[in-house]
DNA sequence: CGAATATTTGACGCGCATCAAATGTGGTGG
DNA sequence: CCACCACATTTGATGCGCGTCAAATATTCG
C-alpha cells in the first residue's frame, strides 16, 4: 500500500531536470537549484493504480511529480469517493500533510509515474535559507486552492454537461502546459468512473453525459482515456475562460 | 464597491490583540509580533453586506479578520453563485490574490466585520526576515485547502441532509474555536440562501432539508440565523469527525 | 404603513440515481 | 494461442431527489 522507500540513485538530477526548461516554469538562481538538488533525496517510480499517500497517514516525505498522471481523493466511511484534483508533472504532492502533520486525502497514480522525493525535515531549512523558495511553496498552495475553488463552483453550480466539459477542458489545458502529451495522440488516461467521482455524478449518468460531448465531436472516448477534439466547444459549454498561463515555480 | 482605504489609527494594536490570547493560536516571539505590528498598517470596519474583495481585482492589501463573519464566493456569468468557504476571526483574506496577482473570488461580510490591513508589498520582507511567519502563511494556505477538500467532498458526494448537517456543524465548530459566540446565544448569521449557495442546492429544497434538522431538534432557525442545539446529531448525520483542534498561526 | 427581504409550503416535472444486463477489451494463466 | 476473468463502456427501464414555478406568510426597515 505504502510506496517503497525512495532509491537514492538519481536518474534525473535537478541540474538535468526535464521539466525545468519547459518555459512554463520560472527561472531559478543557481543557489536555489543547488538547494533543491540537495533537498531531493531520491526518485520514486510507481505503477498505475499505486497509492502515493494515504489519508490519515503521517508522511515523512513530500513529492514533485516528474512524469505521469495522478489524482487526489477523499472517501466517506461507506466508500463514496470524491476526486478533489488531478496531479500532473510539476505538481507538489503532500505539502498539506507535511505542514499540518497528517494527510487528509489520498493520492493515486493514473498512469506510471516518476516522483522526486523530498524530506519533510528539510522544509524548515528551506524556509530559513531560501525565502524565494518559501514564497514559491505558498504560491503553489494558493494555486491549488484556486483550482479547488473552480472545481467546487463546478460541482456545486454547473449542470452535468457543463461540469463534464469543464473538467475535460481543464485537464487538457493542464496537460498541454507541461507537454504531457508528447507527440502521440493527446490522451487523458482516466476512466468514466474517475470522471463520475470528480463531478459528483453516477457512472451511468456520466456515460450519458459524455455521449453528448462525443456526439458533438468535442471529444473522443478511447478505452481508459479521453481525447480532446474541440477545446473551444468544451470551454463554451462550461462558460469557462481557461487557465491563465502565468509562469509558475517548480520544486 | 471597493472598500475605503484603511485608516491608520489602530484601535487594536497587535500587542493588545484580542484574538491572540485565545489559546487556539500559537505563541509568537516578540520579534515576530514586532514585525506583524509593523506589517499591519490599519484597520477596516465594514457593514454586513459590504464587499471586501472582488473577483478580477488586483488588490494591494491582504487582511486578517478580527471580528465578525464573512464568506468567499465565485459567480458564473449568468449569476449562479457558489460559496466556497466562510471567514471567521483569525482567517486570512486575500492571500491568493496577493501571490498570484489577481483575485479569483470575492469576499463579502455576513455581519459587521473588523479587519486588520496588511500591505502586499511587505510580504517579500516577511519571507526574507521571518521564516517562521512565512511557514505560517503556507500553513494557513494548506489549511484553507483542507477545508475546501472537505467541502468538495460534501457537495460532490453527500446527500442534501448530510450536506446541511455537515455545513452547520462545521461553522459551529469554527465559531466556537475562536469564541465568536460570546456569551449570548450561539447564532450563525446566515440566510437559507447562503446555505443553498454553499451546498449547491435550490433555496426551496434547502428550506425543506433544514426543516428536517429542525424537526429532529438538531438546530433552531431564527431570522437570518441558525442556532445549533445538538452538535452530536449533526456530526452523526454527516458522518463527520469534526475539525482537529490543533493550534494555528495568526497573522 | 409600504417595500424589500426571508421563510415557508404545495404542485409538478426533470435530471440524475439506481437496478439490470448486454457488450466490448485487456490481462493472465494454462 | 486461447479461455477465461476482471474491468470498462453502453443501454434501457424505473423512480426518487431536487429544481422550478407559484403564492402565502412573516419580519425588518425606512
Amino acid at each position: 500500500m505504502t510506496p517503497a522507500p525512495a532509491s537514492s540513485a538519481k536518474k534525473y538530477p535537478c541540474e538535468k531536470c526535464p521539466l525545468r526548461p519547459l518555459g512554463v516554469f520560472r527561472d531559478f538562481t543557481s543557489a536555489e537549484l543547488g538547494f533543491i538538488s540537495r533537498f531531493k533525496t531520491g526518485e520514486l517510480t510507481i505503477d498505475r493504480g499505486a497509492t502515493v499517500l494515504v489519508e490519515g497517514n503521517h508522511s515523512a516525505h513530500l513529492y514533485t511529480a516528474l512524469s505521469g498522471w495522478g489524482f487526489r481523493y477523499k472517501l466517506l466511511p461507506d466508500g463514496r469517493r470524491q476526486i478533489l484534483n488531478y496531479v500532473v508533472p510539476g505538481d507538489l504532492i503532500g505539502l498539506q500533510g507535511s505542514l499540518t502533520g497528517e494527510m487528509q486525502h489520498s493520492v493515486e497514480a493514473l498512469s506510471p509515474m516518476m516522483l522526486c522525493v523530498f524530506e519533510r525535515e528539510q522544509l524548515f531549512s528551506l524556509y530559513r535559507n531560501h525565502p524565494g523558495l518559501a514564497y514559491d511553496l505558498t504560491w503553489l498552495a494558493a494555486r491549488e486552492e484556486q483550482m479547488l475553488d473552480e472545481n467546487l463552483l463546478s460541482v456545486g453550480r454547473r449542470s452535468a454537461l457543463e461540469r463534464a466539459a469543464y473538467l475535460i477542458a481543464f485537464l487538457h489545458q493542464r496537460a498541454r502546459s507541461v507537454q504531457l502529451y508528447g507527440k502521440g495522440k493527446a490522451e487523458i488516461p482516466i476512466t468514466q468512473q474517475h470522471v463520475a467521482d470528480t463531478l459528483g455524478l453516477s457512472i451511468v449518468h456520466t456515460n450519458k453525459t459524455l455521449r453528448k460531448l462525443i456526439d458533438r465531436k468535442a471529444i473522443r472516448w478511447l478505452d481508459r482515456g479521453c481525447e480532446v477534439l474541440d477545446e473551444e466547444t468544451l470551454c463554451g459549454i462550461a462558460r469557462w475562460e481557461g487557465l491563465g498561463d502565468q509562469r509558475r515555480p517548480l520544486m
